[in-house]
RNA sequence: GCCAGGGUGGCCGAGCGGUUUAGGCGGCGGGCUGCAGACCCGCUACACUGGGGUUCGAAUCCUCACCCUGGCUCCA
């Protein structure tokens, strides 16, 4: 049985789903005002991982993806272009399907965009109000925090700092956050002119796909606070439910030792690598560590994975066509499935094709093309011909 | 403070209970070259932060230290 590292308990726990055939996910997708970095590209890809290896597992895979496209940076890279924010929402969602086709990323079952759920946003804050978990203050409808039992589900401790500053804004307790801000343009509602808050609109997004409670949430680390730890108390506000079985959280890359963000300029975007890699590089390269460890992003680290891919392909090239399997193959596949089974780990995985590899080259094993075609299929990484 | 992850040969980086202790970079020697580079072949390091414990046996498990990295505003 798989076992998936839990960001909740802070463990790796079995996976069991609440359907033994089915796996409901939601994957939080990128806020589109800009081309997707390589970051982007490891939680995409890792989550491609997991649902290939747990659809090869018999489950049917329900994925459900969001864009993010109501967001004050759209607005601003619209002004900047003289472009409407909708235009340039466009535009960076069919980047990030070029980008992520590139690389052999499987579509999801459902794409889900923040702006055509504004209704049922509103309807969730209006519920909200009505149980007694939000307020008015100002311009704005805030959730009660403290109301709603606190913070908890993911994060135990939080930064002094951030307490004395939240505090001097008028609101019932420092961690309150808006669920819809009135601004005079933007939506209508009933509340006013205005615009939703991020957390709620993937509350939306998610339950009204898959229902109440999810099996699987995935997204980047620097989602769990704020946003994951709000979007599980609004969602246990509404129906009394833990909103997620098991929360998982990719890890950064890192570029000079730093985290590849988008504010803060240091940033490394697909495309680009994609001139001096093949993109079957680029995902052996993503791939060839766990999804949980940091990664530096080099060119040494990106060479690395370019020799093992060449070695891989060139073994793979030898291996074509003979189907048979030995019982050394039949260990090697196994050593393979197992390794992905203990929290995906993809670098171990490979690694064990790196060394079928050797052997195949060697000429000591024949009859493992078949664990070839499982890193086509599985991981993903396309054999060309060597 | 909280969370996660580390401390392995000149460097990067696997290994996660015992056999030949990956691989890469570098370095050295050779081949090929008018020279160099690239490429190919060979050689090169018995390394594992420190204490204590478990064990016939530990880099690998337990424990106590010490040190390091990243994250905790919007962000994948």
């Amino acid at each position: 049985m798989m076992r998936i590292f839990n960001t909740r308990t802070g463990v790796k726990e079995f996976f069991i789903p609440q359907d033994p055939f089915e796996v409901k996910v939601y994957v939080c997708g990128p806020t589109v005002y800009d081309l997707c970095h390589v970051g982007h590209a490891r939680t995409y890809v890792n989550f491609d991982v997991l649902k290939r290896y747990l659809t090869s597992l018999g489950y049917n895979v329900i994925h459900v993806q969001n864009f993010t496209d109501i967001d004050e940076k759209i607005d601003h890279r619209a002004k900047k272009e003289g472009l409407s924010p909708r235009e340039v929402a466009e535009r960076f969602i069919m980047e990030y399907f070029f980008d992520m086709d590139s690389l052999n990323v499987t579509r999801a079952t459902r794409y889900t965009k923040a702006s055509e759920y504004v209704p049922k946003i509103i309807k969730i804050t209006e519920r909200l109000l009505e149980l007694g978990y939000a307020y008015r203050s100002g311009d704005a409808i805030y959730f009660d925090v403290e109301g709603a039992g606190g913070f908890g589900e993911l994060v135990r401790d939080l930064k002094s700092a951030i307490v004395d500053e939240v505090r001097a804004s008028g609101k019932r307790g420092p961690f309150d956050f808006v669920l819809w801000r009135i601004t005079g343009e933007g939506f209508e509602s009933p509340f006013g002119r205005g615009v939703p808050g991020w957390h709620t609109e993937c509350v939306a997004m998610s339950m009204d796909n898959l229902g109440e409670v999810l099996d699987i949430h995935w997204g980047g680390k620097d989602l769990i606070y704020p946003h994951h730890e709000c979007e599980a108390l609004i969602a246990k506000a509404l129906t009394g439910k833990r909103f997620v079985k098991y929360w998982v959280h990719n890890e950064f890359v890192l570029l000079k030792g730093q985290k590849m963000s988008k504010s803060s300029g240091e940033r490394a975007y697909i495309r680009d690598v994609l001139k001096r890699y093949s993109a079957e590089v680029l995902r052996t390269w993503i791939l060839s560590s766990n999804y949980r460890e940091k990664i530096e992003f080099s060119e040494e680290s990106l060479r690395k994975a370019q020799l093992l891919y060449e070695k891989i392909s060139r073994a793979a090239t030898k291996a074509r066509g003979n189907e048979g399997m030995g019982q050394c193959a039949k260990d090697y596949a196994e050593l393979f499935m197992s390794a992905l089974d203990d929290d995906l780990e993809t670098g171990q995985a490979l690694s064990v094709v790196e060394e079928l590899s050797d052997r195949v080259l060697e000429g000591k094993i024949e009859g493992a093309w078949r664990i070839f075609s499982l890193v086509e299929s599985v991981l993903g990484i396309k054999i060309r011909p060597h």
